[in-house]
RNA sequence: GCUCCGGUGGUGUAGUCCGGCCAAUCAUUUCGGCCUUUCGAGCCGAAGACUCGGGUUCGAAUCCCGGCCGGAGCACCA
């Protein structure tokens, strides 16, 4: 029976049919359990710039921050002494601006270290933790094997005595632990560091500590302490997350949400922050913003727009299951933005100077061409034409007949170009392709940075010289492409995409 | 190895909780055609997916079991 049927049999029999679902409004997923007032955070770590896995945690925490009117915290933890590179102090708010992620408050967490003694010895208080003096490697037996250390069961009065202790001992004579359960089937989750001693000079910080704390206390002591009410995070911290409930727990905290998002790769670029900068040092990349790189600031460069990233980020969502990237997809995000916004110009690449042979003088002038065909009131560019121009060798095919986009038509014969017709129509009629140029006197040399560093040479048409640096344009039947320097020799113009 | 988690077109997503309106959404992509003095855009059309095998059920992308594949974690990093 079809389900039509069944129905209006069903209904002939007096039953009901079942109540609809609730219809979730499009785009990106609401979030469980939202408050009157949300508060999300972006908590990176100061190791390098953001790359388009940060941008993820950061335009996400920021959509949904938007949506609720909630507020989001920006917080840079370096509590690792070992791995902070101070650039990154700078480099993250810079990233975050260009994204269009806007931060109510940030946090450093190396100014908060004193509020992380005060709870480590709170916790220590209320019987939460406890300071572990055994070697690294025998406590892990234990713990494999679901056994207690002896330093479990010390008095709080033992333990407060020894956490004093620790201001002088050495790195790894002593630990804070916080009590998980020993029994937890999950060995990573038993009885997990919260504070360890580091004899580094933390760059920010300086030598004024030798106690530091573990990520999973801090950030716990701050998503509390800041009222962060939903951790949207990476799959890879779910176990840190079982691990932070039981502090949580301990306190009589209230748990925020948390959720999980899976990783996230860029086809082509698999560069981590670490690998990036080794490159960097070894001369291998130009710098952070080098096209080949994955980085926020490289993407920028690249005449990526921040909306099209925003897009991409809130449609990939916060799904659990990792997903790749394709360079395809950004591209045409990004070419939706760009179309509209990018004038045109003419860019000949791989150039040949020619002088068009037996060109009527009268056909010699100032050829006008829309900014953008799409938005005649933009105006036109004017391209002065003479005769002597540059065209591209990938144009000049011996025996073809090329129209000069809004000039002349001509012949190709015998490495040279001869004057044919004049009118469009005439063109239209040989079937000329109709190609781009620019004149041989004042046109601008440039050069094109292409996605993989390659450099491509070529002009542009005068009007350019009109261009500022950081604006995108299309240059026809090549692609859409940034100026990213503007020098007396010439326009230099990064890539993006056709 | 242990613990946990995933698997919808080339890619990214919706749908999975609460089985039927799903011969599966949208975007990007690719390919045709039209249009266009850009190889861009636009318009029209098309291509392309529920990891596999069992089970439950009148009915399974959706529930259950198993396999396969993939991922994360198993630090005195974050």
């Amino acid at each position: 029976m079809e389900a039509a049927e069944q129905l209006s049999e069903l209904e002939k029999l007096g039953g009901k049919v079942e109540e609809k679902k609730k219809v979730e409004e499009k785009g990106l997923a609401e979030l469980p359990q939202p408050h009157d007032h949300v508060v999300l955070r972006f908590a990176p770590n100061p190791s390098g710039p953001l790359h388009i896995g940060h941008a993820r945690a950061a335009v996400l925490n920021s959509e949904y921050a938007n949506r609720y009117d909630g507020k989001l915290v920006l917080r840079i933890e370096d509590t690792d002494p070992r791995r902070v590179h101070t650039d990154a102090y700078d480099m993250i708010p810079q990233d975050l601006e260009w994204m269009g992620v806007k931060c109510d408050e940030t946090f450093i967490q190396s100014d908060r270290i004193p509020i992380y003694y005060e709870y480590a010895e709170k916790s220590i208080k209320n019987g939460a933790a406890y300071m572990c003096t055994c070697e690294g490697g025998e406590f892990k037996k234990l713990k494999d094997n679901s056994q207690a250390c002896p330093c479990r069961d010390l008095s709080v009065e033992d333990n407060l005595q020894r956490w004093e202790q620790m201001f002088d001992m050495e790195e790894g004579e002593a630990v804070l632990r916080i009590k998980t359960d020993i029994n937890h089937k999950n060995p990573a989750i038993r009885d997990w560091v919260a504070m360890r001693v580091v004899e580094a000079h933390h760059p920010r910080v300086g030598d004024k500590y030798r106690i530091y704390p573990m990520m999973n206390f801090s950030v716990t002591i701050d998503d509390h302490l800041m009222g962060i009410t939903h951790v949207l995070r990476g799959k890879d911290h779910l176990a840190n997350s079982e691990k932070q409930k039981y502090l949580y727990d301990h306190m009589g905290w209230d748990v925020p949400e948390f959720i999980h998002y899976g990783r996230l790769k860029m086809d082509d670029v698999a560069l981590s922050t670490s690998k990036a900068r080794e490159g960097i040092e070894q001369g291998i990349y130009s710098g952070w913003d080098d096209p080949r790189l994955g980085t926020i600031r490289a993407i920028a460069r690249r005449g990526i727009s921040p909306e099209s990233i925003r897009e991409l980020m809130n449609e990939i969502g916060v799904k659990i299951a990792d997903s790749t990237i394709s360079w395809k997809k950004v591209y045409g995000l990004n070419r939706n933005i760009l179309e509209e916004t990018a004038n045109r110009y003419f860019l000949v690449s791989n150039a040949q100077k020619l002088d068009i042979v037996d060109l009527p003088s009268e056909v010699k002038g100032i050829v006008e061409r829309p900014l953008h065909p799409d938005f005649m009131k933009r105006g036109n560019r004017e391209i002065p034409f003479d005769g002597q121009i540059y065209l591209s060798n990938d144009d000049l095919h011996e025996g073809k007949i090329l129209r000069l986009m809004d000039a002349v038509n001509v012949s190709v014969k015998d490495g040279a170009v001869v004057y044919n017709s004049q009118t469009f129509e005439e063109a239209r009629e040989l079937k000329a392709q109709v190609v781009q140029w620019v004149p041989a006197t004042d046109s601008i040399s440039a050069e094109v940075v292409m996605p993989d560093a390659s450099v491509i040479q070529g002009y542009v048409e005068p009007a350019c010289s009109q261009l500022k640096i950081g604006e995108v344009v299309q240059f026809e039947r090549f692609g859409f492409a940034r100026v990213d320097e503007i020098g007396s020799e010439g326009i230099r113009f990064y890539f993006a995409h056709k």
